[in-house]
DNA sequence: GGGCTGCGCTAACCTATGTTAAGGTGAAAG
DNA sequence: CTTTCACCTTAACATAGGTTAGCGCAGCCC
């Protein structure tokens, strides 16, 4: 069976005991496979359910009317949606895939059975938080960094966050993303996002080919990157044993 | 005495009762007046007590490395901000007010009698989403829109925002901030902010002195912005009688 | 096998925005 | 009354990033 990657993720911020694990594994039994460009939900529907991203990116992202496109958030493997998108009548956002995902559809009634178990409630709060702290720093990084750093920023996150929850080895990892996905999520042109990845591939900072993106020189791309880690929260339990 | 600008606005989304009002009246009897540029709490704080806006504008903002400062979110009055505050061991980002402000300091056991009362905990979870969504709104704003109808969307929310609680009439409202701040609030230098609000008065959408932002032609600054207020979720009660 | 199509890549050119610098005004301070 | 300081304003110049266009390649369909 496929590692839960709900539990690693949670279990970043909290202890959680074998009922909690157990019920977090009978959670995630019904997944569903979605193929990459489609949307879970769209802006303007009414949310049903709350959504979990066990393989593959998925993205919370708006269309503009002159069809400009910004993605606001990528929900990697482990990340929950919206805990409490019930109280909304309509969406102000879409939410889709990028990648092909795995992905479980939990009911109101399942997410409060959830709630009900203490530890997971305030993971899954937590993780809320965290969630809200990163859509804070991508606004400080569109708003405030040049194009380069920009990029850096970008992916030290992944590696970071990535790496929380067991899917990265080796400074490598899966990035299933074209540059013109990168680019609508860095607020630039697909032209510039391709100089940008030249530019770091030629100072030797990362390797990027058929999707696998290495980090050469951690150090150098943090420091590019103007790279703090705080707003991940990340620090709480040090080891994660795998399951 | 002053009105409760807490009430109206979560009135905005919910129906409050007597009950409810006389809690929220109580709760606000204890303000204290901060002046400009003055931190509420800084990054790396463990945080304290809620904090809740009844006068002026405060703001989140983080500063970088080189200096540069990205304000991520304007508090106005009857904004209240992390509620879920308490889990976090510490701050990733400062908040401070902008201008003279009207505070009043929430301890956790207030927050938890509010959460008690079931139409204003719905209330406060709704406008956290709200504000989770405005934010999102920014990043769109930063992201893909141009300075000019950037700063028109700016402004076309905050006439929003500011009209919800009663403080906009005749289409004018105070806004209490320099270019400075303003330009780090859209990511772009003061001197391009000088130039967009320039560009806005000629072309007779908004008039702006001594810090009153009049809008003169709302259907050409929203057509301009692309404004769409979807995202402010405000439509729930429609009618909202003064106190 | 030939033609699509999506994606990565590059070049030449253009423009929105940044940079630097300096003058003007009004309010506060001495 | 004079000085100072914060803020607004404008101008000249520089550049990061946008625009347009085109090529090559790999995978897919017929």
């Amino acid at each position: 069976m496929a590692p839960n990657f709900l539990s690693r993720k949670l279990r970043n911020f909290m202890h959680l005991d074998k009922i909690d694990l157990a019920l977090l594994d009978s959670v995630i039994s019904k997944t569903r496979t979605v193929a990459a460009h489609v949307d879970l939900i769209s802006e303007g529907e009414k949310p049903s359910d709350v959504h979990l991203v066990l393989q593959g990116f998925a993205c919370r992202y708006k269309i503009l009317q002159d069809g400009r496109r910004q993605i606001m958030a990528y929900l990697v493997p482990g990340d929950i949606c919206d805990l409490h998108v019930f109280l909304l009548d309509h969406m102000d956002h879409s939410l889709g895939t990028l990648s092909t995902c795995e992905i479980v559809d939990l009911p109101r009634t399942v997410v409060l059975e959830l709630l009900d178990r203490p530890n997971i409630a305030r993971g899954l709060l937590l993780s809320t938080m965290v969630d809200e702290g990163t859509l804070r720093e991508w606004l400080v990084n569109i708003g405030q960094r040049e194009a380069e750093p920009r990029v850096a920023h970008l992916l030290c996150e992944l590696l970071a966050r990535l790496r929380s929850v067991g899917l990265v080895s080796d400074q490598k990892y899966t990035l299933p993303l074209t540059q013109v996905e990168l680019a609508d999520t860095m607020g630039m042109t697909p032209v510039h996002m391709n100089r940008v990845l030249q530019s770091l591939r030629r100072k030797a900072l990362i390797s990027l080919e058929s999707n696998q993106l290495t980090v050469l020189n951690s150090k150098r791309l943090e420091s590019e990157a103007g790279w703090n880690p705080n707003y991940l929260h990340l620090r709480k339990v040090a080891a994660a044993a795998a399951e």
